[in-house]
DNA sequence: GCCGTTTTCGGCCCGACTGTTTTCAGTCG
């Protein structure tokens, strides 16, 4: 199997971390960092662009020489810096420095001097009290380490939804304290949220972060100075509040914001017009000339205002400077939701009980998709059953004033990537989505051509959470999803942005390589309640992290242009 | 290792907090 982008940045970010322990160049470890960054963000595999001729030192932050190292990868499968890297530094450096107290340099003595180079060796010199002596290491950090090596912490990311919980209630409690924004990956909306950063303005700094530390949720503090501080909360999500004055908050919304790699590149931008930005403001020599608001800083540096969630650094500051930016879509440009069930399988609420709230919810349409019969968990429908369904909408349709269902089904896709319902029952449909429910283990080759076939069928409008990701508790099936995207382009099939919490499938990336294919996508909520219609703002933060306009969302569309680009 | 209306060489984002020091390096975001 060729080489993929991912593993490409792996192995770009393992080589940075050993070069860094060696004491290389900080330059030269940052550039490999941000091409792994770059990697990873291509919407296309690189043995692809290749193959189409592509120069990969054309793309930011990659010159000749990493271009030559990424095709010597993509050919060899091996990168030749990282494996003698290794071979000098065995073992587990570079995880071993991702350890709280720890960092390239602690590290590098640790194994000069202890000839440590695994987790074992760790604990073993650590328990041993060999620590003592040892130039940067105090009692303190012998003791954080002890500790740490007993109970290693998880890296544990937060789904958006559960994060978003936690800093609702803390922004609350936070509220006489100034105005508080919760900058960081959750306003850039990512689908999952390492800590929380929230920004106060506040003329009395050192009380916010006293305030913050006497939470009733705080489960150990981290830190704790004049201006800033950080916290662990019970659920073992960390949280960082950072005070500052009001004639500083934009600057400190836009540094707490990042990501880094976009901070970086603006103030790159800074310097070169002789300025430096940080989180105070934006300076010439000693004079703030922005900072109140993120709309200054952007205006002054030249670029046009940067929507939160594109700020990674993926070529929308170059967008900016030419003042070309998308339009991003909003929940307000969607017309309805085109994966909704109901309590004919396995939905909570009557058919009429979901039009209703859709209603409620300003929509226009939606598409009534139930399971089909293979899913019998969900008492799925088979054809007689789908029959009398459509009677039953058609007559709720009779009663409902602004709002029109539209006859669909979720079809299961079998194992062969042939449907579970006739095309006859299909073709008296509206909206077909097909998806996986089955089988998620498939090698990738077969995973991708069962449901490129799917995409065949001429009734299938839209293929349903293509990966069958679940965050934090299942990964997506192998599938190459760079196959189904041009599957979809040549098809004229849709892919979905299933906007559940927990499926958030396609993610950000594969949006935006969607969308660079020129796909368009459809943004549903696969609503089993009544109350699950309000998830969609989960799918629309997905969508503009991939940087998606209206015209790209096809339920974006009033019913009679959706019809037209609906297959039948 | 990258990159160029300061430059093909000499720069490369910036500050807070901690722990270890005795004026500052390392880590972190």
């Amino acid at each position: 199997m060729p080489v993929q982008n991912a593993e490409v940045a792996a192995m770009f970010d393992q080589a940075a971390e050993l070069l860094e322990i060696e004491g290389e160049n900080p330059f030269r470890v940052r550039a490999y960092r941000r091409a792994a960054r770059v990697v990873e963000g291509l919407p296309k595999s690189i043995p692809t662009l290749l193959a189409a001729g592509g120069d990969l030192s054309e793309l930011p932050g990659i010159g000749r020489d990493l271009a030559g190292k990424i095709a010597d990868i993509v050919q060899t499968g091996h990168f030749k810096l990282l494996d003698a890297l290794k071979k000098k530094l065995p073992g587990e450096l570079g995880e071993i420095a991702a350890l709280p107290g720890l960092g390239p340099k602690r590290v590098k003595l640790l194994h000069d001097k202890l000839k440590v180079s695994t987790f074992q060796d760790l604990r073993r010199v650590v328990k041993a009290g060999r620590l003592h002596g040892i130039h940067g290491f105090g009692p303190i950090i012998e003791q954080k380490l002890l500790a740490t090596l007993e109970k290693p912490a998880s890296e544990k990311r937060f789904k958006l939804a559960v994060a978003e919980a936690e800093a609702e209630a803390l922004v609350d409690f936070l509220r006489d304290s100034g105005r508080v924004v919760v900058a960081g990956s959750y306003r850039r909306r990512r689908d999952t949220v390492g800590d929380l950063d929230l920004v106060v303005t506040s003329a009395h700094a050192a009380a916010v972060g006293d305030k913050l530390v006497g939470y009733d949720n705080v489960a150990q503090v981290l830190a704790h100075g004049p201006t800033r501080t950080t916290v662990l909360l019970h659920s073992g999500l960390q949280v960082d509040v950072r005070a500052v004055p009001e004639a500083s908050y934009g600057a400190a919304l836009l540094y707490f914001t990042g990501s880094k790699a976009h901070n970086i590149a603006l103030r790159a931008i800074a310097v070169r017009r002789g300025w430096k930005l940080n989180e105070y403001g934006l300076f010439s020599g000693r004079r703030r000339i922005a900072g109140a608001t993120e709309e200054d800083i952007y205006k002054k540096l030249g670029l046009a205002f940067i929507p939160p969630e594109m700020r990674e650094d993926r070529g929308e500051v170059l967008l900016a400077q030419a003042d070309k930016l998308p339009a991003l879509v909003t929940r307000a440009d969607l017309r309805g939701d085109l994966h909704v069930h109901s309590d004919w399988t396995d939905g909570t609420a009557s058919i009429e009980a979901m039009a209703e709230a859709a209603q409620a919810q300003g929509y226009v349409y939606i598409a009534l998709t139930d399971h089909s019969r293979r899913v019998a968990m969900a008492h799925g429908l088979d054809p007689a059953r789908l029959a009398r369904q459509g009677r039953e909408i058609d007559r709720v349709n009779t009663r409902l004033q602004r709002l029109t269902i539209l006859k669909g089904i979720e079809v299961d896709i079998l194992k062969d990537g042939s449907l579970d319902l006739p095309d006859a029952s299909l073709a008296k449909l509206d909206v077909v989505i097909a998806a996986v429910h089955s089988f998620f283990d498939l090698p990738r080759g077969a995973q991708t051509d069962r449901v490129i076939r799917a995409m065949n069928n001429q009734h299938v409008s839209i293929i349903a959470h293509p990966t069958g990701r679940l965050i934090g508790e299942r990964e997506p099936y192998a599938i190459d999803m760079e196959r189904v995207i041009a599957a979809a382009r040549d098809t004229g099939c849709h892919l979905e942005i299933n906007a559940q919490p927990d499926r958030l499938d396609l993610n950000d990336m594969h949006v935006h390589a969607a969308k660079q294919a020129g796909v368009k996508l459809a943004i549903s909520t696969d609503a089993h309640s009544t109350n699950s219609f309000d998830y969609v703002r989960f799918g629309v933060d997905q969508a503009r992290r991939g940087w998606l306009e209206a015209d790209d969302v096809i339920n974006t569309r009033p019913l009679a242009g959706l019809r037209k680009i609906l297959r039948h």
